[in-house]
Formats: structure tokens, C-alpha cells, sequence
DNA sequence: AAGTAATACATCGTAATGCGATGTATTACT
DNA sequence: AGTAATACATCGCATTACGATGTATTACTT
């Protein structure tokens, strides 16, 4: 089972779709700043809230490692909260650090949009 | 002399600088395609190139691997061109399937531009 | 004459990270 | 009883930028 997924991966190696993949890579830190900014979140909400404002698809692999990370990093910090019913929910907020990291990784695009733009 | 590099970095270890590397790691490829579709350049002429009209500082150990894996992949083609002193360039230009690819490519970039300039 | 820098190619090993697969638990719908 | 949605999490693979390193030629500098 594990080999047709890997057989499967091989043949629709694509190079688009490989690079889009890189792409992603490097922009998804800025819009998961961005939209913890705007209002605390928890990881699910964060997948659903991605996808709906950025048309931006990610897995729960990729989300909950990517906290973990920007907690290390002190970028985050994160609070239990209890629901009435079901599983609880991790919310995550920008630390002084985080707010003050996104403005920076905002001014960078913002000098990469004005090289993109000659192209 | 290794371990004491692999230190270096650990410490000099920063977010926005790791980020930024990520970002850049999506945004190289479309650069490079679109640089030797304007005219067909050699490796090292091509980091200078980058440098120059992009701000996008490269070295020989990223742009080296990056043109074989290209030429792999079908999007570019290489001939050696003997100069007349020194040694001879391996000249890149792209392939009908690297015309196509760069056009889909820059697609793609368009339609994060419009999610991005929402933030 | 010797040393450094620039030009030009290339490879090795490490670190970082997205993502598929997988696992657990709860609630709701069919 | 079974599926789907919600909510957390980890493991392992594939990809890739980059520092270090190596080789060869030519030009400039001390």
C-alpha cells in the first residue's frame, strides 16, 4: 500500500507541481501570521480559514508541525480552551516577537513584488 | 573547521533569515526560466544576471544543481560553446516544454499576486 | 616571480520543510 | 453500524538552498 502511493508520487512527478509545492513553502508562513493576527485560532480553523480566504489547501501535516515550529520560535504562543462538548481547542496568538516579525517579512515581499513585476 | 561552521549557524539561526530562504527557494526557478528565455546564458553569467536585474543573490552550489535538474526535467537544453581563451560555457536555453512550463508559471503567480495583495 | 582574484565548471553533506500516511478521540448524521 | 466532520498529533520520504570544497584558466597586483 505505502509502495503504490510512493509508485504514484513518482509518475505524477511534475515539475509544476513540484514547484508550485516550493512556492507554497515560502508564502504559507506569511499568511498563517497574518490571519493569526487578525483573530486568535486554533490549528482546524486555521486550515479551513486558509483555504476559504487564500484558496490556500493545506493538510494538518503541514499546519500543526508549522505551530509547533513558530511556538519554538516564539512567534506564537497558545492557550487550551475547553468546549462545552468534544475535543478541546489549542487557540494561538502573536507574540510581541511574532507582530514584530511579520512586519518585517511583510516589507520583504514587499520588495520582491517590485521585482516580480518587471517580469 | 566543519563543526565550527555548523555552529555558526545554529546560533546566527533566524527566523525571517530561514524564511526568507524558503521564499526564495519557490521564486528562483521562475526567475531563472524567464532569464535564459530572454537570452540564453551560462551558469555563471547567470548568477551575475540574477544579481543585477532580480536583487536575487545565488551562489555556483544552488544554480550549478538547478540547471542539470532542469535540463533533466526537459525544460532547458545545453551546448558547450569553446571560447577562445579559457574554459568553454555550457550555454542553457529552453526547450518548447520550458516555454510552456514558464508560461503556466507565471499563471500561477498571478493568481497569488491577487491573494496576496490582499494583505 | 608569487599571490590573489575573477572566471567557469562541478559535487558532497547538512538543515529545513511540505505532505501523505497513520493514529486517537468526540460528536453528528445516515 | 458506518461514515464524515471536527480536533489534536507524529513519522518518514522527497526536495532543495547553501556552505565547503575541488579543479582549471586567465588577469591583475605586489
Amino acid at each position: 500500500m505505502y509502495y503504490f502511493f510512493y509508485l504514484l508520487r513518482i509518475v505524477k512527478s511534475d515539475f509544476i507541481k513540484n514547484w508550485d509545492t516550493q512556492l507554497r513553502k515560502g508564502l504559507l508562513p506569511l499568511f498563517v501570521l497574518h490571519i493569526i493576527q487578525r483573530k486568535e485560532q486554533y490549528g482546524y480553523e486555521l486550515i479551513v480559514e486558509l483555504k476559504a480566504t487564500a484558496s490556500f489547501e493545506v493538510t494538518e501535516s503541514t499546519i500543526y508541525p508549522m505551530l509547533t515550529r513558530m511556538t519554538k520560535d516564539g512567534l506564537l504562543q497558545s492557550r487550551w480552551v475547553e468546549q462545552g462538548s468534544g475535543i478541546p481547542r489549542k487557540y494561538y496568538s502573536l507574540t510581541p516577537e511574532g507582530k514584530k516579525k511579520l512586519k518585517e517579512m511583510k516589507q520583504v515581499i514587499q520588495r520582491l513584488f517590485t521585482n516580480l513585476s518587471e517580469l
